[in-house]
DNA sequence: GCAAAAGCGTGCGTCGCGCACGCTAAGCTG
DNA sequence: CAGCTTAGCGTGCGCGACGCACGCTTTTGC
């Protein structure tokens, strides 16, 4: 039936984020990689890296984080380097946070060393199975039931 | 080739942990449930049901927090009803915590709403499609990259 | 042109956390 | 059996992060 179905994903979902949630993960994917970045800037200078440029309203609204907790992260990984702030041409008042070269080279080392540990685990797989859990795990993310509101 | 697998898979989970471990999510799945249960308690909560009956320091390795954390969200918890102290027979030091009918309820609660909304969205999926994701997703979660120590 | 609104940074109160302390009870050793 | 060490518990305290509110500057709209 269906219903064990849907307990089953939750229940998998429900360890998966458990132990990932775990500020052990962040400090793996992050070590020697400086103090700046951790558990709580790195959020932020992910996120940037995916919208571009913007300033840190937009920023917050992207990720969910209030106005002034986007300011004193970034001041942390602005001091670091790893983040660049340039007042915004079109409006006087704003200014724009835009990632420097460094972070998004850091920011690229992490999101490889998941992917490694990620690629290693799947090693044990067989390759289409391996491709079919993407494909499905994309579309559940996609379109699943944590979609955008 | 298997390397955008393994990126593909990371980016999913990357978006996937984003919105799930905003308090919003919490906040709709234990909606109406009482002030005590948010997502601060419920992981303690809903741990205790997992371990049974035990102490504060068991419980806090096995939900990955300090231990005076647990004693101070299970005091929260205790006022609420949802989780009982009682001495241990055995040791007299020691003070098991237990959920109580009424936290054992609630936590089925929460997960049940959990479940009903991924079983939601899975309903446009082929039946086939669900369970081999179900399937995949928890080899992934059990053997996977984020398995314990 | 001037008032209302938007954007920014910062001071301040609040809250959760981890450490360290004191206390009680169990275990161990001679 | 007596004393010392160890384990378990709750709590006081300092620290850090967060959100709100304030003041300031610039833009927008009437």
């Amino acid at each position: 039936m269906t219903n064990t179905t849907g307990q089953e994903i939750a229940d998998a979902l429900g360890t998966l984020l458990r132990r990932t949630t775990r500020a052990r993960l962040y400090a793996h994917l992050t070590e020697g990689l400086g103090e700046a970045l951790d558990e709580l800037t790195y959020p932020v200078l992910s996120g940037l890296t995916r919208t571009g440029p913007c300033s840190a309203a937009d920023l917050g609204r992207a990720v969910e984080l209030d106005r002034t907790t986007v300011t004193r992260r970034a001041d942390r990984l602005e001091r670091a380097g790893l983040l660049r702030r340039e007042p915004d041409p079109a409006d006087g008042r704003a200014t724009l946070l835009a990632v420097t070269d460094e972070g998004r080279e850091l920011i690229q080392v992490t999101r490889q060393r998941l992917a490694a540990r990620i690629e290693r685990s799947l090693d044990a797989w067989p390759a289409s199975d391996a491709e079919v859990f993407a494909r499905c795990l994309r579309r559940f993310v996609e379109a699943g039931p944590f979609a955008e509101d």
